[in-house]
RNA sequence: GCCGGGAUGGCGGAACUGGUAGACGCGCCGGAUUCAAAAUCCGGUUCUGGAAACAGAGUGAGAGUUCGAUUCUCUCUCCCGGCACCA
């Protein structure tokens, strides 16, 4: 064994032990051996191959290898897989700005970052690794949409996306700044294309009401997903556009053309119909459109609303705008005339396009009706009547009773609402509905490095599916990148012309390909047969599937998540799984930030400097009170603590570190600094610590091994516990008991820990406080070596059994430790005399007998306020105790000239004296 | 804007079910070792007062419930994630 921990000298040696063995290859299902095993199925989200690992990645990894390895240890079958997401957008970019086209991007940044995974030692089975962009994976992704299309669950229709009229290329919302494009600088417009749909809706019921099922998931992401499906109980009424009035205005024929006269709304607030005062549609609109056509101004308002990106959050927070149609709409109920406006925020992708407005109860529709001069009608009043209801200051939003409103007058909300729908029923102008926020899912993506979606378009037959024996329909890998950014398939007649399936015909092919939402939805299923040519899933897939455990980034908390479930249930009603869920529990990991440092440039730009460029400074407590660029030792503005980015110039890059302190350290350090939920900062001083805490490891366990040879032993000494237990022998000296005291408190520390470890590990996912409570273990193991070696001259078995305590907690250690930090945890059990992979090793028993504790300590309160400290035996009773407490001098100091009211007593830990 | 989350010493964090606030690590201060340094080891370290014992204050701000609140409730501030074409 080395004196020294070398982790260049380990690490790669036994990653390659591990690779040439196949270590953690997987049990197949046919697998005899394996069937009677529990399956423990752990899965990291795959990453996106976009050169080299970002410490993001390293984190989430960490996390799903160290939850793999720890149940691999209680003996269950563990399926760790890796791949690649590998189709998107980066790809695209980098071929224009390199050169390269983005399949040979692709794979060698696959091959890179595939070297560095096992760099760092994770436990994955390669022989199922996949990648999304080969032909293999996406042709089953082509076979279950076209499973959809015969089940009625695909179609197309027009929608909106971002257009850039210089590029002549659509844009994703991330190539959009300040509503221009990023290449061309042009001013987007929102531009309405034909596109393919999943009807995700079909499922929102089951989506929405299986969340209950997912108890091991985070409270906050299944309130997400619940709130994002956003089931509403409604009703759909029909306004009716005064047609006559038009007629006499602008005449029909003119007006940009025929439209249909009912406007339907949806609200779910039909208590408040009787306050309605406007009725607001999308810029979209037919109506708008009819009103355009002789209208100029309002015209060139629909025109503005264009240019603005397909983003809620850019529509929700924009400057909220509108302009009169001229037109009136018809109440359903009072037949009053209620104007029709063009307001920008209707968005005509969501609902009928229309909505009806009542700005006394809704405070959008108040702060429109304010900035337009459009009356407000008051129709609810609170139930009490101390609540203040100001018209002029806000809308007033909650439920109550309602006034101004005819025959409902007096009624509830909750009252009215059932009696205005079923007058709206009753007159076939609305009925009740559920509503869902949810949209159906846009699968269409006009661009090149994606799935090609099975689809042939002929003049004849219409939209033709692809023919199952015709996939893969593949993507020609043979292209060429014009700098626009836009598909080259799409002027590739060798891939757009072919025949129709059909009827023969010359035809052209679909030039869309999918949302790389798609290949993410079902790949956990496909680790389970990846090589499987025959079928899109087979029986491994119900003997693995739903994933035990699920980790990856909360950005994932609603679209991947949801789409996710969404295809498992898909694929259960297509017979392939039979579980409603895919991931039964999930782990949302936190991001990884750090410090940035910049300066201002003249133009107000920032320039922002990498963190090894910079030099801190700090006060005498060590507060750090400003920094410094090396190169020049001026001055550096400190920002914020962001995500760790290119564009802030604050990532920390994982290979050098590997390089510089090993695997383990790296492991170790992000498993320590934050709990996996929470978002890590970044610490240099943080890194060094861990590897400090892995050589002081070392050494002990170097230093334990040298005594057990001393002593003539080849490993530590089993522990003899009758000689443990012998603290009362007549003739023992005081420093025999004193060293068999501090023996017996070591092995009640190991075994606390061995109890903590196990369930921080095991359950609550806190490796933080796993690994700070081995570092207490060991802290308390270097303490003991130290005094045992001052003690001196003490008998054998005293020696002997001190070796054999140290070398239980040791042992104990290594084992806890060894998910996290897998190297130098193998390296020290090899060397401590063990055989085989540590790997493999059963997770140790705690030992109850060693809990046992002679006392317990009791805080003293008075008042709430902790006044001092009792040591007794545990389960002491309530009247000892509350004596022992009165008697206390500081107590007595803190009731004195008070009468005690009341005692409260909890069991082994508190007494609390009410006294005034 | 909407939905979700967060805020605790100089710093990262701990306190799991309402019961000793600050475990563990970093940083800093002091000491040992060394010709010296690195490495390593030992001690101290929330703030204020005090030699100490101890006392007072203290978990983003403000209120509330409770014998007792970092933990529960309400209001607010700031920061972060998502918002359907980044993945």
């Amino acid at each position: 064994m080395e004196e020294q921990y070398r982790p260049d000298l380990i690490e790669a040696a036994l990653q390659q032990q591990w690779s040439d063995q196949k270590t953690f290859k997987c049990d197949t299902v046919s697998d005899k051996s394996s069937a009677a095993k529990e399956t423990f199925y752990c899965l990291s989200m795959f990453p996106y191959p976009s050169g080299k690992l970002h410490m993001g990645h390293v984190r989430n990894y960490t996390i799903g290898d160290v939850i793999s390895r720890y149940q691999a240890m209680q003996g269950k079958a563990v399926l760790q897989p890796m791949g690649w997401d590998a189709f998107g957008l980066p790809a695209e970019n980098a071929a224009i700005k390199n050169q390269v086209p983005p399949a040979e991007w692709t794979y060698q940044n696959i091959d890179d970052m595939r070297g560095q995974l096992q760099r760092l030692g994770f436990a994955y089975d390669w022989d199922r690794e996949i990648a999304t962009c080969h032909p293999d994976y996406y042709r089953w992704e082509q076979w279950l949409f076209l499973r959809l299309y015969e089940k009625g669950l695909v179609y197309r229709k027009e929608a909106e996306v971002n257009w850039d009229p210089i590029d002549q290329t659509v844009l994703a919302n991330e190539q959009v700044i300040d509503g221009r494009g990023w290449r061309s600088g042009a001013l987007v417009e929102r531009r309405k294309i034909p596109q393919w749909f999943l009807k995700i809706t079909d499922y929102a019921e089951q989506l929405l009401n299986d969340l209950d099922q997912l108890d091991e998931w985070p409270e906050q992401v299944r309130t997400m997903q619940r709130n994002w499906i956003g089931r509403s109980e409604g009703v759909n009424l029909t306004f009716t556009v005064d047609t006559e009035a038009l007629d006499g205005e602008a005449g029909e024929a003119e007006a940009g053309g025929a439209f249909d006269p009912a406007l339907a709304v949806f609200t779910t607030r039909p208590d408040t119909l009787m306050g309605v005062t406007y009725v607001a549609v999308a810029p979209q609109h037919p109506v708008a459109t009819a009103a355009a056509a002789n209208h100029p101004e309002i015209a060139e308002f629909i025109e503005q609303c264009k240019n603005i990106k397909v983003a809620e959050a850019d529509l929700a927070t924009m400057e909220k705008l509108g302009i009169d149609t001229g037109f009136k709409a018809i109440h359903p109920i009072t037949q009053q005339r209620v104007p029709i406006w063009i307001a920008n925020f209707v968005l005509i992708t969501y609902g009928s396009g229309a909505v009806m407005s009542v700005p006394a109860h809704d405070q959008r529709d108040w702060e429109f009706a304010k900035k337009y001069q459009l009356p407000i009608q008051h129709v609810i009043a609170p139930h009490d009547t101390e609540t203040d209801v100001d018209l002029t200051q806000a809308a007033f939003t909650d439920k109550g009773v309602l006034i101004n409103s005819g025959a409902f007058d007096g009624l509830t909300s909750q009252e009215a609402f059932t009696a205005i729908a079923e007058q709206l029923e009753a007159a076939q102008q609305g009925e009740r509905t559920t509503h869902y926020r949810l949209r159906d899912w846009g699968v269409s993506r006009q661009r090149y490095w994606g799935a090609p979606i099975p689809i042939i378009y002929c003049d004849h037959c219409g939209a033709v599916p692809v023919p199952d024996d015709q996939l893969p329909v593949e993507l020609p890998t043979e292209i060429e990148f014009d700098a626009s950014g836009g598909s080259p398939i799409k002027k590739m007649p060798s891939f757009y012309k072919t025949q129709c399936p059909t009827c023969g015909a010359d035809a052209t092919r679909e030039t869309d390909t999918f949302d790389t939402f798609m290949e993410s939805s079902w790949y956990y299923a496909r680790y389970t047969c990846p090589r499987n040519d025959d079928v899109m899933l087979d029986d491994s897939a119900d003997h693995w599937t739903p994933v035990d455990q699920y980790v990856g980034g909360i950005e994932h908390a609603v679209l991947h998540l949801l789409y996710s479930r969404f295809f498992h249930k898909v694929m259960r009603d297509l017979g392939m799984v039979s579980s409603d869920e895919p991931f039964k529990r999930l782990l949302c990991q936190g991001m990884v930030v750090a410090e940035t440092f910049y300066r201002e440039e003249a133009s107000g730009k920032k320039h922002f400097y990498g963190p090894q460029e910079v030099e801190i400074e700090r006060d005498a407590k060590g507060k750090i009170i400003g920094a410094k660029l090396i190169a020049d030792q001026q001055p550096v503005t400190i920002g914020a603590i962001e995500k760790m980015s290119k564009s802030k110039n604050n990532g920390v890059d994982p290979q050098s570190l590997i390089d510089q302190y090993g695997a383990d350290t790296v492991r170790l350090f992000t498993m320590f600094a934050a709990p996996p939920d929470q978002s890590l900062e970044w610490s240099d001083s943080g890194v060094d610590g861990a590897h400090r805490f892995l050589k002081r490891l070392w050494r002990l366990v170097y230093k334990h091994q040298q005594q057990c040879k001393a002593a003539g032993e080849t490993t530590a000494p089993a522990i003899n516990r009758e000689a443990l237990e012998q603290t009362g022998s007549n003739n023992a000296s005081t420093n025999t008991l004193k060293t068999l005291k501090a023996l017996k408190a070591l092995r009640l520390k190991t075994h606390e820990t061995l109890k903590k470890a196990s369930d921080d590990i095991g359950r609550r996912y806190t490796f933080n406080t796993a690994i700070a409570s081995v570092m207490e273990l060991t802290n308390a193991v270097s303490k003991l070596t130290e005094q045992a070696q001052t003690d001196g001259a003490t008998d054998q078995t005293l020696e002997t059994l001190t070796l054999a305590v140290i070398g239980e907690a040791l042992r104990i250690s290594l084992l806890i430790l060894s998910p996290i930090a897998p190297h130098i945890t193998q390296s020290l059990w090899s060397a401590t005399g063990h055989e085989g992979l540590i790997a493999k090793a059963s997770w140790p028993e705690v030992d109850e007998k060693a809990l046992v504790k002679a006392s317990v300590a009791l805080v003293l309160q008075v008042n709430g306020k902790r006044r001092g400290q009792l040591s007794l035996p545990p389960e002491t009773d309530k009247a000892t105790i509350e004596a022992l407490a009165l008697e206390d001098d500081n107590v007595k100091r803190h009731i004195d000239g008070k009468t005690v009211r009341k005692v409260i007593v909890v069991p082994n830990k508190l007494i609390n004296i009410v006294a005034n």
